[in-house]
DNA sequence: CAGCTGACAGATTTCAACATCTGTCAGCTG
DNA sequence: CAGCTGACAGATGTTGAAATCTGTCAGCTG
């Protein structure tokens, strides 16, 4: 009955290195220190993973995973104006990074040494969400809200251009008094640029 | 008629500092170093430069200043269209720092350091860039080009917006190939925002 | 006597011996 | 015999003693 007992997954690894990387931050957490958390001897967690970068990026895939899939709720949410689901989505990547700084730094911290480690997982995931921009502004184009020459590359130019507020390296100016109104301000020159209009 | 019999100035010491920052790095360069430069005592060093973290603020400053100067020279040429000027502010700043960073990596790095370790200098240097902005926005509405509620908060946001294309901790992206087209995407969102126009 | 020197205390950095970690694998165990 | 163990070689990190640096200042020098 005791978690030693239960056969040792990929999942209950990458639940232990979380716990482990949340205890000792990331330059000290280490792969003993995962096979101890769950009582078997190191060469174990290296049947599952091949090396220790593998297994810290897939930690940080699966960490980044949570954040796509609340933003995927607003992308697919067909009832809404594309302006309104546009500036909806923008907001909450910026509250969700904003949160997730505030609330446990050193957390957030060891997760910036993750994706500062991480080639091709980060690459993915920027992938992602500028495929659910690229959507959200297609949507306004059919709808004749925007007009734009191509949603693809206007998508990433508003990534791009909103990077201060959802790029963790500037994590520091998130809770600076007038962020907030920065973040407006930017998103309505932008908004204004997607219109188009002409 | 030696370099060491002339009189010791700040500025005698600021291009030894350069120099010895040049050679050695941000992490190696010492006063020692450079005082031995100048042949002097580093006591003497110290009679203009109260302390090591002055005296690099003060290098850092000039390195600042000599970019400042170069776009003033576009912000003030009022015989040119307001959006012209802010295309060819933004591209000359974006160039500016581009060739810094390609042309002498090691270099760009130790200024990476040295902007990272001033907390005033460094943002009076934005100050200063987010007034010249300002002011071609200014000039923008004046002339009817440009429909902006307040061209202050306006180029705030435009310079936060192109920060991916001068803020020195994006340089690693600033020589891949797309780049330049992200960038021309980017300015065309932007200008079109600024035309307002609606 | 204005400006420079060099010895000094305390802070910081370097370096090398030592400890721990990563990744492998032959063999144990249930 | 599938999955786990633990000993091992080489890589990486820690530690603390010695070296160097920062910042001060009493006194020298032109």
């Amino acid at each position: 009955m005791s978690p030693t007992t239960e056969t040792l997954t990929a999942e209950r690894i990458l639940e232990a290195t979380e716990e482990v990387l949340r205890r000792h931050g990331p330059a000290k957490a280490t792969v003993v220190d995962v096979a101890r958390a769950l009582g078997v001897s190191h060469g174990s967690v290296y049947r599952h993973f091949r090396t220790k970068a593998a297994l810290r990026e897939a930690v940080t895939k699966r960490w980044l995973d949570r954040t796509s899939e609340t933003l995927s709720a607003i992308t697919a949410d067909g009832t809404r104006a594309p302006e309104t689901r546009l500036r909806d989505w923008l907001a909450a990547l910026f509250e969700a990074k904003r949160r997730k700084a505030g609330d446990d730094p050193e957390l957030f911290a060891t997760y910036m040494v993750l994706t500062g480690e991480t080639g091709e997982v980060v690459g993915e995931h920027l992938a992602d969400l500028t495929g659910q921009l690229t959507r959200i502004i297609e949507a306004g184009v059919a709808s004749g809200d925007f007009a734009v020459p191509d949603p693809r590359t206007t998508a990433g130019a508003v990534f791009q251009a909103t990077g201060r507020f959802h790029d963790p390296g500037y994590h520091r100016v998130w809770e600076r008094p007038g962020a907030q109104e920065d973040f407006t301000a930017l998103v309505d020159l932008l908004v204004r640029g997607l219109r188009g209009r002409a």
